[in-house]
DNA sequence: AAGACGTGGTA
DNA sequence: TTACCAAGTCT
């Protein structure tokens, strides 16, 4: 079977069945970049809800760079890897002060970009500049090990490295394809060539597709090994003052929820008694309330918040900042902080 | 190079 | 409820 026959089966049900409205189907290279920035291993009905609020705000890749990054990363509260904020934002600087503002056009020069990878930068030179560059995300990987059969093991680095070679050895031969059939690949894995219950009676692949001739679609693509979910306990502390504030702290830029604002958290409750004795506090003043836990991909966390009121003048400095309620949005929050500040009736002094 | 890094959706 | 994973990158 010609690969030639597979990029030109994806461009013509690209053109007919393909996503062509979605609002970053546009030219501009920073619009470009920064919904794949979002899009990545995020979905897209998630990213809709968050693109238009960074286009207004920062329209310009200019804006962007001279924001603070307490900005950034409170319009990307809620959408989860938070490193990819504080790249946006370092790229966005990278942009205007080592490319005069413009983006390069090449996949090289892209990926130069803080948070650009192969396939982001690929992504966007195939879209803004119509570069032949290929990608290759978890949709793309799922239709090339369908419809070519391969079986490997997703954390093979060989294996990964024939994929790559792979989905080069079939792009477009015209550039001015590339737009369409980068985006048709993205559209068929996400709409029809799906992780559970593919519609290969829609599929444009349907009759070259050795998955589906050998009836291996439902092992095809191999899963990938399981991570393990270690349970981490955290303690957090709600300090209030007498006016009603809360003692918030910018977390370390490393690490779970990096460069978001969070109330005092700690790993060891003593940490935290510590903590709290310096405002005048004992564990007996401490309210705690019932646990709640959070998943992420590798961690469980088991937070047990603490409330407490204090009467000792507090001033914003080396323990943080004392944030009035109606202050609290204009703050990247972590999503359980979030939602713990927001409730109805949150067990607060 | 294996693990870190969020949150939401689906089966 | 649990498992899996989504337009991945960084270290």
């Amino acid at each position: 079977m010609p690969h030639t026959d597979f990029s030109a089966r994806l461009i013509a049900w690209q053109h007919r069945h393909g996503r062509h409205h979605l609002p970053w189907q546009v030219r501009e290279p920073y619009l470009v970049w920064l919904s794949e920035i979002m899009l990545q291993q995020t979905q897209v009905a998630t990213v809709l809800d968050y693109y238009p609020r960074f286009t207004t705000r920062f329209p310009t890749v200019q804006a962007l760079a001279a924001a603070p990054q307490d900005e950034v990363l409170s319009l990307w509260q809620g959408l989860g890897y938070y490193s990819r904020a504080r790249n946006l934002h370092k790229a966005a600087q990278q942009v205007v002060s080592g490319f005069g503002g413009v983006f390069p056009s090449s996949r090289r020069e892209l990926e130069t970009l803080c948070g650009v990878g192969r396939s982001t930068a690929a992504a966007i030179a195939a879209f803004a500049f119509h570069q032949r560059e290929a990608i290759l995300d978890g949709n793309v990987k799922r239709v090339l090990c369908r419809v070519f059969a391969r079986d490997g093991n997703p954390a093979d680095k060989k294996f990964e490295n024939q994929l790559w070679a792979l989905a080069e050895s079939l792009l477009p031969s015209e550039q001015e394809n590339m737009p369409a059939y980068t985006q048709g690949l993205m559209d068929l894995g996400a709409t029809v060539c799906k992780r559970s219950k593919p519609l290969c009676g829609k599929c444009p692949m349907a009759e070259i597709c050795q998955a589906k001739a050998q009836n291996r679609t439902a092992v095809l693509p191999r899963k990938k090994a399981a991570v393990e979910v270690k349970t981490l306990p955290l303690y957090w502390l709600l300090l209030r003052n007498a006016e009603g504030a809360l003692l918030l702290q910018k977390r370390p830029q490393h690490g779970i929820w990096g460069g978001l604002y969070c109330v005092p958290c700690f790993e060891k409750l003593q940490d935290l008694y510590d903590f709290a004795a310096r405002y005048g506090m004992v564990a007996d003043n401490l309210a705690e309330s019932a646990a709640l836990t959070h998943r992420l991909t590798h961690r469980l966390l088991l937070i047990t918040p603490l409330a407490a009121k204090t009467h000792r003048p507090s001033e914003n400095g080396s323990d943080g900042l004392w944030v009035m309620p109606q202050h609290w949005a204009d703050y990247g929050l972590p999503k359980p902080l979030h939602d713990y500040l927001n409730q109805p009736q949150p067990a607060l002094f």
